[in-house]
DNA sequence: GTCCCGTCCTGTC
DNA sequence: GACAGGACGGGAC
């Protein structure tokens, strides 16, 4: 069901990629009709960025300057400087719940953390702790979705669906708290 | 520290 | 519609 909703959309919506440099590694941009759909984090080579990026996608076509301005706060942000990304999302073709999961974790301020629970609290369920656990391991954006700053109500750092799992949680969340 | 159960959403059949 | 699984939480031991 959510696989025909997911494929429909980006027929409808046919995408543009990107794949560029930073300091962490190759960082990989899709974006369709209503903005970015999907984001690949700090992949150790081109190709491997391009395939993470690019699984399922409809008919990509490169194009190297997309989202140029958005491109060089990521660079920055890699080079430790604090950014706050603003880009439109497409978020449409996900399950409302995570829609709002993810939406809500984008108010998180840079180099702060908050428990599952907390999220779970802002949006209003606070006893949905593992279902938001769940819609942030969907997240298909994440740094401009920022899922790293969702840890444990322990202290402990959870899980990382992303490129790199729990070694990238941990190093991003490193670097946000030395800016 | 570990175990166990409650909670709640999603995906599959 | 039913059921199982999961990036969790919190209490009991």
């Amino acid at each position: 069901m959510l696989l025909l909703r997911y494929k429909s959309f980006l027929m409808a919506n046919p995408t543009k990629y990107t794949i560029f440099k930073t300091k962490w590694g190759y960082f990989g941009l899709a974006a369709g009709g209503k903005g970015l759909l999907r984001t690949c984090l700090s992949c150790p080579t081109c190709k491997t960025a391009e395939c993470h990026l690019l699984a399922g996608l409809h008919n990509p076509r490169f194009e190297k300057n997309l989202l140029k301005p958005l491109q060089d706060k990521i660079i920055a942000y890699f080079e430790g400087h604090p950014a706050k990304f603003a880009t439109p999302l497409a978020l449409n073709h996900l399950p409302p719940f995570t829609q709002n999961v993810l939406t809500a974790c984008r108010k998180i301020p840079f180099g702060k953390t908050i428990s599952y629970s907390q999220l779970a609290a802002m949006i209003g369920k606070p006893l949905a702790s593992r279902a938001v656990g769940n819609a942030l391991a969907k997240n298909p954006i994440p740094l401009i979705i920022p899922c790293h700053r969702v840890i444990r109500s322990d202290g402990s750092l959870g899980q990382f669906s992303a490129c790199g799992g729990t070694k990238t949680k941990k190093k991003l969340l490193d670097l946000e708290r030395k800016c």
